[in-house]
DNA sequence: GCGAGACGATAAATCGGTTTACAGCGGAAG
DNA sequence: CTTCCGCTGTAAACCGATTTATCGTCTCGC
């Protein structure tokens, strides 16, 4: 408050006061408890329209052992993906009447560590925690130690002792193996730019093992580094420069947002048309990606479901609703059959899910 | 807490207790507070690490008016502007020793006023909110009738009640003009694909200014429109189907990221060389327009500077540092030249500030 | 008419800290 | 020797809610 208008907040006694009832009564009426007269209940609302109460969510949960708080650490809040899952988040917290925290651990562990323990300082009913890592880094060992409710999301397999909530990506990852060797490609480039973390690994798998079941004789190049862009830069680059066109892949499955960038770029740079002579999928929708020419295929990840699931997840959790042992969810992902893949006129189709 | 270990946290009456001193001495040697024998400090502080005890932040603001909370509003977490401009501001908050606390407008001034209120519930120390529409909307009137202290940033301009950051817009317009002009170009187009915020109108009217005044003679048209991204990819498209070479811009400034890719995506489409038949200059930098080939010239925006000074410009407010009127703040932009604008060779440089 | 039970309301305890008012103590000044 | 002051430390009040224990009242059944 900025000093001028110097008149306090109403509290709750305040509007006790001013019903002629006691804090404990207006309490009740709040709270939609029953065995309160309709009269006095009238009376307290009437009350608080009157001094324009609001209550105080901090004091409110004071006496309780949790607050109704949701935290949530992410590593990137400037990533879409995450911006997306924590506006997720932040819808379903809120309807089931529960106030975000949201932090971000930019990517560093320890800072990870840092923020779980500050969440379980403010006595949240549970977190909800995207890990730098994996699903047993030192964000989720902290939790463990803290005993705190949570639920692992995104970068996170199954776990033992937390639930755990993301994309399908071995499944989506069999999704592109169909859709490419289906459309007739035998010699693929993987590639991936960024750390390689266990979802990554997880799609190289999936395409992988689809590939090769589909037809042994498909032949799989990866190149995969997280070196600065230029050095990546030039790895692909001199992938594409060998003189024999049948050394080269016809198509290329880029396993991150990044990458598919990357991928982009340097196939313009050389000329290279796109997809008549290489074909282009990406792990990861991006919203450039229906905006370029050729328009990009590109697998986008339910961000919304996510954050949905883990959020009803948690709260079963906090009310105690579910037991026993802690469950992997894997959300269906969505191939956006555009351009860049080949074959058009392929609608958008869900894969994978769990 | 998930039931099965039950030791309950260490509180400030346990350290007490255990370092054989009252509640109160405890709290003044935890804050810091002098007058504390340097024997009791230390006994205190060993009792600390004994029992591992840590500060409930709720508890502890509890008495005072105000809480070492920091609320942040945003239109759009989404938006890797924003996610920064966030990622931002819990730096500068958490360095100060406060905690912030996230919420998003998505966009609509109604929820926008909502969020403004429950920070107030919350007896947050001080506001920081990027208003949906502008300085005068529905959020920043709230906060006005609330009283409370509050720094609005990006699509603000002066208040005469609360302080404001943003980017330049103005200056940094100004050398784009000061770039294409320079380089020759009589004649730009001006784009811009989103709802048209002042932050928007004030880089067209910089750039305007500008040119005109470098020479009267300089052609501007303009396109600008909020329709779905289908009308406007055709509103270019008729702009460049122009059969006399001389009728169409030599240069496009874009005046959003979205804005960006669309000319850039509808340029490609129609086989229009970047920079040779029509350079390309964008308001707002991303991460792919160094990527991409042509790489694109683009404005960046200083929001890591904009954060800091937001905060502590918030700061001052809340610690009565500062008096007086509001006071505008204008952050300097950087102009990446890239090759899409044209002239190479040419180094990033600061345009504006204030 | 009386005890039991249901119902509504309230005073008081509680949560975990901070702040205030005051007390004890030792040294310096008068 | 007394007084006064500054320095430490503590008990108690306080913040704004929830929860508990208690109490009065009314009704019902016997």
């Amino acid at each position: 408050m900025s000093g001028i208008s110097d008149q306090r907040r109403a509290t709750i006694h305040d509007v006790a006061r001013c019903a002629g009832v006691s804090a404990a009564t207006v309490s009740k009426v709040l709270r939609g408890v029953s065995s309160v007269r309709a009269e006095n209940a009238r009376r307290v609302r009437d009350a608080v329209d009157r001094l324009g109460y609001r209550m105080d969510p901090l004091a409110s949960g004071l006496r309780n052992e949790q607050r109704r708080i949701i935290g949530a650490v992410v590593p990137d809040l400037k990533s879409p993906f995450f911006g997306a899952l924590v506006t997720g988040l932040e819808s379903a917290a809120e309807a089931a009447g529960y106030t975000m925290i949201v932090a971000s651990s930019r990517e560093s562990e320890t800072r990870e560590a840092d923020l779980v323990a500050r969440m379980s300082d403010w006595r949240v009913a549970g977190t909800i925690l995207a890990p730098v890592r994996s699903e047993s880094g030192l964000g989720a060992q902290r939790m463990r130690a803290l005993d705190m409710h949570a639920v692992l999301v995104d970068r996170a397999s199954a776990n033992d002792r937390f639930d755990t909530v993301a994309a399908d990506n071995y499944a989506a990852s069999c999704g592109v193996a169909d859709l490419l060797v289906g459309d007739g490609h035998r010699h693929v480039l993987l590639h991936g730019a960024t750390r390689i973390s266990k979802a990554v690994r997880t799609r190289l798998e999936g395409f992988t093992a689809r590939a090769t079941a589909l037809d042994p004789r498909v032949r799989i190049d990866t190149l995969l580094s997280d070196d600065a862009v230029d050095v990546q830069r030039l790895a692909i680059s001199a992938y594409f420069d060998t003189p024999k066109a049948d050394a080269r892949a016809t198509a290329v499955f880029s396993l991150s947002q990044h990458s598919t960038l990357l991928v982009l770029a340097e196939l313009r740079r050389r000329a290279i048309r796109v997809p008549d002579e290489v074909a282009l999928v990406g792990f990861d929708d991006a919203e450039w990606m229906q905006t370029t020419w050729p328009s990009i295929t590109a697998v986008a990840q339910p961000v919304d479901a996510i954050a949905e699931r883990a959020v009803h997840v948690l709260l079963a959790r906090i009310e105690g609703t579910t037991g026993g042992y802690p469950v992997q969810h894997l959300e269906p992902c969505v191939l956006h059959a555009r351009q860049s893949g080949g074959s058009a006129d392929e609608p958008s189709r869900h894969v994978g899910g769990g």
